[in-house]
DNA sequence: CCAAAAGTGTTCTTTATACACCCATGT
DNA sequence: ACATGGGTGTATAAAGAACACTTTTGG
């Protein structure tokens, strides 16, 4: 079995890594593998490995990702490809890596499929992985690049779906959006933002040195100017056994997101 | 010298293509190559090449370009991987994309480079290249991916500079702008938010029912708060030979910019 | 009733957009 | 002087930010 593919010049391998980050209702997670072979045996690493020759670089990810974690038909996005010369010492290795969204449902299905170059698997807190160098390969840099990436993301597609379930509350989201852009937000202005109302302006008769004049007020909030972009769908439902006011449950309507930005310069951003 | 390589596994090929963009003074446009050999033998392709063992791929897309069309040193930024199983007639070859960035000095340096695999080349206006069906292997696709690429980075990352001299009039970057979004914008806002000045709002008292209140007066502009970010510096020289006012001549500072994204959440949107 | 968090409203600030006006130049 | 396009100002609209008020639940 040994040496049986030729070719005419030197070929690197293939390999795809991928960042997995999950949420645990607090904090953004990152899924890493330890080492069970050489090289970098018992280091922690991104799920990844060498791509088939009858596959995508997609598939190839998906693939290691099942293998390794059980999960299959994840939200996944290509982040770039690496390919520094001493980047693997087994030799020259390009590796295109990946990030994945992970749901709770997902992320609390997930079971360690002993393998052979899988000796352990554990999600580390963001902050934890973030500059340390415990790691193998060059997957730091695969790490911060991708964290960097997933920044850039959410703050212009509708990502953060990804990381919840289907039915979720506006204060669930903010905490999505908190944790990856490491930002606070407003209470109030992240719902109105979200649910999509905002305020407007009015006009109105004024006396002014004893005449009566226009006046233009602004930001004064005109209800029936009031608009909602119907991207979150209130479900009708509540959550339950909170001892205050019970938040309402909402869902994410893709099709009406991707009909506003088809038909109009609607932007999502944060 | 056939067969010299063998490896255990299959491997696939790894190449790197280039979109190259170019702007004229008026269009946006793409540099493409007319293949000189096998597969697709005539057809219009984009520049790039099969990746050499001992180069990155970033490396791979800048020695490809300088090999077809003499220039170096080009802005380049990698797009994203395509993989598809039968992308190639030659067989398995995974394909890294790239876009690059010429200023008018380069564009008009470039010496096309009679090669092996290079025939002709020619540079077409965006139009005549999106949407078309002449391109040899998937690069219809990678074209388009670029161009969404980026309209993408253009409104949130100064890249525009690149493909301008380093002075330049305001006039001129907003065309690069406007052909590459393929939208028209007003020219006084374009030129006041690129300068750096804005709006503000002024207080005052007035006589209302006879008495004197103090008024917020939105926007209008109070002098003393014009802002200027100062990433446009202005040379001090103007255009001539015009027969109308000169346009000022700015340039970009890069390390003013930097200093700005890094000491405050400072946004460069579009 | 009270505490707590959800949801809404108010106020002020800043930015966006449309367009008008003045300015400097060559003919 | 005047046509032309550069540069600046003005008016209105919209969005953002900070924070106060109101609502609804469990104890």
């Amino acid at each position: 079995m040994k040496g049986k593919f030729t070719y005419d010049y030197p070929r690197a391998a293939l390999t795809t890594d991928c960042v997995v980050f999950g949420f645990d209702g607090e904090n953004l997670k990152i899924l890493l593998i330890k080492r069970g072979i050489e090289p970098y045996q018992g280091k922690w690493a991104l799920p990844g490995g060498f791509m088939r020759i009858e596959e995508t670089t997609d598939q190839c990810a998906q693939r290691e990702l099942k293998e390794e974690t059980g999960v299959s038909g994840v939200f996944m996005r290509q982040i770039q490809t690496f390919s520094s010369l001493n980047r693997d010492p087994r030799g020259r290795v390009v590796s295109v890596a990946y990030y994945a969204l992970i749901n709770p449902t997902l992320f609390n299905s997930i079971v360690i499929t002993a393998g052979d170059d899988a000796a352990d698997a554990r999600w580390f807190n963001l902050e934890d992985v973030v500059s340390v160098k415990f790691l193998a390969f060059d997957h730091q840099i695969i790490i911060d690049t991708a964290i960097e990436k997933l920044r850039q993301e959410i703050r212009h597609y509708p990502i953060a779906f990804e990381l919840m379930d289907e039915r979720f509350t506006i204060k669930q989201l903010q905490t999505v959006y908190e944790s990856i852009l490491d930002k606070r937000f407003d209470r109030g202005n992240f719902h109105k933002k979200m649910v999509g109302t905002s305020a407007n302006s009015i006009e109105f008769k004024m006396e002014v040195n004893n005449v009566m004049e226009d006046i233009l007020y602004y930001n004064r909030p005109r209800k029936e100017l009031k608009k909602n972009t119907g991207i979150l769908i209130d479900t009708g439902e509540v959550v339950s056994g909170v001892k205050h006011k019970p938040a309402k449950i909402y869902r994410f309507d893709r099709s009406r997101f991707e009909e506003l930005v088809r038909n109009s310069d609607f932007t999502f951003d944060f």
